[in-house]
DNA sequence: CTGAAAGCGCTTACAG
DNA sequence: CTGAAAGCGCTTACAG
């Protein structure tokens, strides 16, 4: 049933049940509720292509993650944050997987010119990155995962990556830990440079010098942080201490430790950053895994209101947040052994 | 740039143009590749929501999660699968998120009457789904991942869990294992049920009779893994192997043998039913993890593919598989100690 | 507060 | 093989 045949039911004009429906202000309010008693009575919805064609509004927003495979545990509870918020506004989340950089490029163009999308979600941005570059040059509002430069502002939601390791190196370093490792994620990333210098700012603190054999990078899985941590036990001087960008590498580091015939916790140090998935827990693990935590599903939850609010005109500098990241001290940070 | 200008631009009528660009046959070659070349090099692209209105198409696919929370590992898997696939077609895939099962079946009515998708994706059907009748009762085409049963035949693809845990089990059986725990997933959801039915019959080729202090049930999750597991340990007489619905389950179900000074593989077996993880690889654990391994990712794929050919014109009663599920024995399941 | 009519940007019978 | 025109189902100035 559409529009037409539907207001010609109730007796009114298509107009007025439009308007009635939208909310608009200038239905009278017995005409609103006998429109939407009916509408509910009925069964009828707008049609959303028309709705759209007529507004020019795409009512959606696009995500892009580029290789189908990188669509892992971070992106999903992320997604189901942004997925919750964007709901209350009858918001689509349109999910697109590309393989390259260049796809992504594409991507964007094709979202733009077929306004098949309002606005859409950068995640993990370099430190100087052409995506954003080309969003603002194509006009598609976009709200930002993750910290980036550009000459003109945009809306972002970034967590405290500098302070989060750098807390996490000190409370290593105040153990008595010297030799401490570091799992980051790809260097090229704003976030992993950021945790980078705060790790290495840290180390300065108490008059360490950063080791390039302690530092290592890799996609936050359970098979990397084994691979890495198998490195780094290898060394002819080993760390006492290990910080992990992810459960998921930490997971790997402890069962890579574990193999080496130590113990995670008491032979060699554990933190671990936990973006807090529901279905892991630091607190379940044996040890409890110290972490700086920060719950990435609460980002995504954010970064839909934000986006919500771009839309609705807000300037993209008043939209600009950076969340502190709280280091839980547990188990598995003890003094080094002496 | 809408059509009429791109086309008295490059001296076409829309008409002519619109063929070109959705690849009717009707128009000559030299005149599609010149169009199509134009709209490269202006930037023309359709407007997707006058395409969809004029079309009637709505070019995506919904699919609905049950609690934001439950948008865990497993789902993301499967979303990467069905977006690499529907994203060939050019097809987008519109996610929601609800809380109960009134809202989902709401959420299946508000898609349907708004024409927001051409299709959903329904997964975790109980035997008896609800949500089956309702779509086809709105004429909402759809595809099911999971098996139930209904009057009138749907399309679906699932996998063989039955043969799965049965395998699972007679293999446990024929290393000499008489008490052989299960932790299985909601029980209402037929794959639990199917699972469940196979693991019993398995039992009962070994003289075997199904204890119900062995059986579990509960959300795939490590935690939720832990519980159960150090549930069967404290039992009069505790099972010697554990089979476990899913690698997040075996994860805390190992965590909880070694939290009980036990050795996982040695002391209590593990068979885990395996989605493929890429960053939880069964191969990687200590002890190696014998799986029932079948991967969601793939799945995803095939399902996308299914709904396409569903969108295309076939009959639901031609898509519907059945997928083989194998066992890959490693190092986590060994005789029973004597 | 309500309605008639134009317009959003496509597709697609129909005619040539 | 190409084009003029109607139609898809809404929204929204404009007029009353």
């Amino acid at each position: 049933m559409n529009l037409k045949e539907f207001a010609s039911r109730i007796g009114l004009s298509a107009t007025t049940v439009s308007r009635a429906m939208s909310g608009y202000p200038e239905v009278r309010p017995e005409t609103r509720a006998r429109v939407l008693e009916a509408a509910e009575t009925l069964g009828y919805r707008p049609n959303i292509s028309a709705q759209r064609l007529a507004t020019g509004r795409a009512g959606a927003i696009g995500i892009v993650f580029q290789g189908g495979g990188r669509f892992g545990p971070h992106s999903s509870e992320f997604m189901g944050g942004l997925s919750t918020r964007l709901q209350r506004d009858g918001i689509d989340i349109l999910v697109s997987t590309v393989e390259t950089e260049e796809e992504e490029i594409a991507a964007y163009r094709r979202l733009a010119a077929s306004k098949r999308v309002d606005a859409v979600i950068l995640h993990t941005p370099t430190c100087r990155d052409k995506r954003i570059a080309l969003l603002q040059t194509l006009g598609l509002p976009f709200v930002v995962h993750g910290r980036s430069e550009a000459k003109k502002p945009f809306a972002f939601l970034d967590i405290d990556n500098f302070g989060a390791i750098a807390e996490a190196t000190r409370h290593l370093a105040v153990l008595g830990h010297r030799r401490i490792a570091f799992i980051n994620g790809d260097t090229a990333s704003t976030f992993a440079r950021d945790r980078q210098d705060g790790y290495c700012a840290a180390l300065a603190e108490h008059g360490l010098t950063p080791d390039s054999t302690l530092m290592s990078h890799g996609e936050f899985t359970d098979e990397t942080g084994f691979r890495l941590t198998q490195c780094f036990l290898g060394l002819p001087s080993p760390p006492t201490a290990i910080i992990a960008g992810s459960m998921m590498s930490a997971l790997g580091a402890m069962r890579a430790i574990r193999v080496a015939g130590l113990s995670p916790g008491t032979d060699v140090a554990i933190v671990a950053h936990d973006d807090v998935f529901p279905y892991l827990s630091p607190e379940n693990l044996v040890p409890a895994v110290t972490t700086t935590q920060s719950p990435i599903r609460a980002a995504g939850e954010r970064i839909g209101d934000m986006a919500v609010r771009l839309l609705q005109g807000e300037e993209p500098d008043s939209l600009q947040e950076v969340w502190p990241v709280e280091l839980i001290v547990r188990d598995s940070t003890r003094p080094v052994l002496a």
